[in-house]
DNA sequence: GGTGGCGTTCGGAAATTCCGAACGGGCGTG
DNA sequence: CACGCCCGTTCGGAATTTCCGAACGCCACC
């Protein structure tokens, strides 16, 4: 019994989703055939490609060179079907306007080099909770957002009503700036305490950038709404407060001396793809899933 | 439904055996089976793969590129069953000592470069019928023979009792050669009917070297028996003869002067790799399969 | 016109895949 | 310590896929 296109399909399917339960899920199959599909190709392959944990599956040594060579015959029979059928695979992405000029472009390039056959249509939009609920209802195969931590919401805003799945394609570095000529400007080992009482420029309460500086900064500073990022960086260029921004934003102020970075480290954020975990057999989706992982 | 190995192994197979009836026998299945499979993969990718035609499957373009990547995915399927296995496989070969030290160390150099996990254990023979029969009864699993031709035995030598698959993997040409002194050495544009009376220096009956010395230049020359190449050569360099001898085994002779090539050409015997088509499945026959195509 | 070789269709058998229910093991919590 | 939850597995049976063998139609050749 030779190895199949369909089991290494569920096999990185369960390397993907940690459990046997998720990846089932995922592929809309029942737990069982998931288990019985590794069991046979297992025994196929004469070797054991899983730990079996309490916590799920976890890949042996063995498993882990079968992953390397499954994502690559999967990834080739799409290349091939996509070739030979001539069918175009398209994927609406959906991303907030804050990184659809900035780090989608990135994204693209990278699936452009390895999925030239794919197409992706970016829908912007301005409410990461949208654009979840699209994903959700299917109106987008797939949304890049910014979070943090091991679950969707981890900084803070409230999990999509349907469970996605997600993936961090990239690091989002943040910098904390105020106007040159601010007192803790020059200052080194700055601590959240020292910001106490400072004004801090901050978007609405489900930005993601205000959910971090809730994160870094604590209650200590004052909030003050200013609006998008190019607002708050305006705003902080001219002395009204401090502002927590992505590094991507407030790079050509720092280099031009308009702003200056305050010694304090925030945490990088994470851009997270997310997707609905049950509808990975969308022509294409899978593509993009192979793209953006490193 | 997406593309599955076993449907690309039995794509492959009807390309290559040029009929659904000969690629059910390499497959060890009814013609039925393989036709309903190709037919399903042409449903599954939407198009055409083959033209039939009454004498047999003749690929389309799409099937063209189609067997690009199957025999990309099964090989690599092959090499992560190797890689995650650990499985050796290994593959026994035979050859006549003619080419054991000639051409075989080629085709191994070959073998590893493309299949470094493959083993193949040459067993040298002296007889083409005995190694062809030992293939047959699967003491062996390839075998190399010279040969000519469209059919297996178009040099003139039986057929073997098990119809046995061929690929031609190299030529071998063939030089006819006399001592530097003999009368015809130096004279162009010699045709067969010049060397009738001539002493031609053979082997025995079944020597590919004398069947192609037959097929050259006929019944005219007087037959001398000789025994195996490297006696022919020393003959000829006597004197006591002319002869038609694979060019690798009189190249340094030339080289040195001690014989000389007449002005006949003669057309290269092919060296061909046969084996069971029925067996292609044999762990490392199919590697052996793959390094030995151009 | 008959024959042979080819691929395909068809009905049915065999094999594979899958489902849902039930189970056992391990872990975390009260 | 007991309970509940989550995990993967086993099991019997259903659904689907693959395969077989017989029969057929088409085409080329003699």
């Amino acid at each position: 019994m030779a190895v199949e296109l369909h089991q290494l399909r569920t096999f990185e399917a369960v390397v993907r989703h940690r459990t046997v339960t998720d990846a089932a899920v995922a592929l809309d199959r029942a737990p069982s055939s998931v288990s019985a599909q590794i069991r046979a190709l297992e025994r196929s392959l004469g070797v054991s490609l899983f730990e079996r944990t309490p916590a799920g599956m976890r890949p042996t040594g063995a498993g882990e060179r079968l992953l390397v060579w499954a994502r690559r015959l999967l990834d080739q029979a799409e290349q091939a079907r996509a070739e030979v059928a001539g069918r175009p695979r398209q994927v609406r992405l959906g991303a907030l306007e804050t990184i659809a000029a900035t780090y989608v472009p990135r994204v693209l390039a990278r699936l452009a080099e390895r999925r030239p056959g794919v197409e992706v249509e970016v829908r912007p939009g301005v409410s990461r909770d949208d654009l979840m609920a699209d994903v959700g209802a299917g109106r987008l195969e797939a949304a890049l957002v910014l979070d943090t931590g091991d679950a969707l919401g981890g900084l803070g805003f409230p999990a999509p009503p349907e469970p996605l799945t997600f993936l961090d394609v990239d690091a989002v570095p943040l910098a904390l700036v105020a106007a040159p000529g601010h007192p803790l400007a020059g200052r080194d080992g700055l601590t959240p305490a020292d910001l106490a009482g400072e004004r801090l420029l901050v978007g609405d309460p489900n930005c993601s950038f205000r959910l971090a500086a809730d994160r870094v900064l604590g209650p200590g500073p004052e909030r003050v709404p200013a609006g998008a990022v190019p607002v708050m960086r305006s705003w902080a260029e001219h002395g009204l407060g401090v502002a927590l921004l992505p590094e991507f934003g407030v790079t050509s102020a720092c280099e031009s001396g308009t702003l200056a970075r305050l010694d304090l480290p925030a945490p990088a954020l994470s851009l997270r793809l997310v997707w609905r975990g049950d509808r990975e057999d969308v022509p294409g989706l899978r593509d993009v899933l192979y793209a953006a992982c490193a």
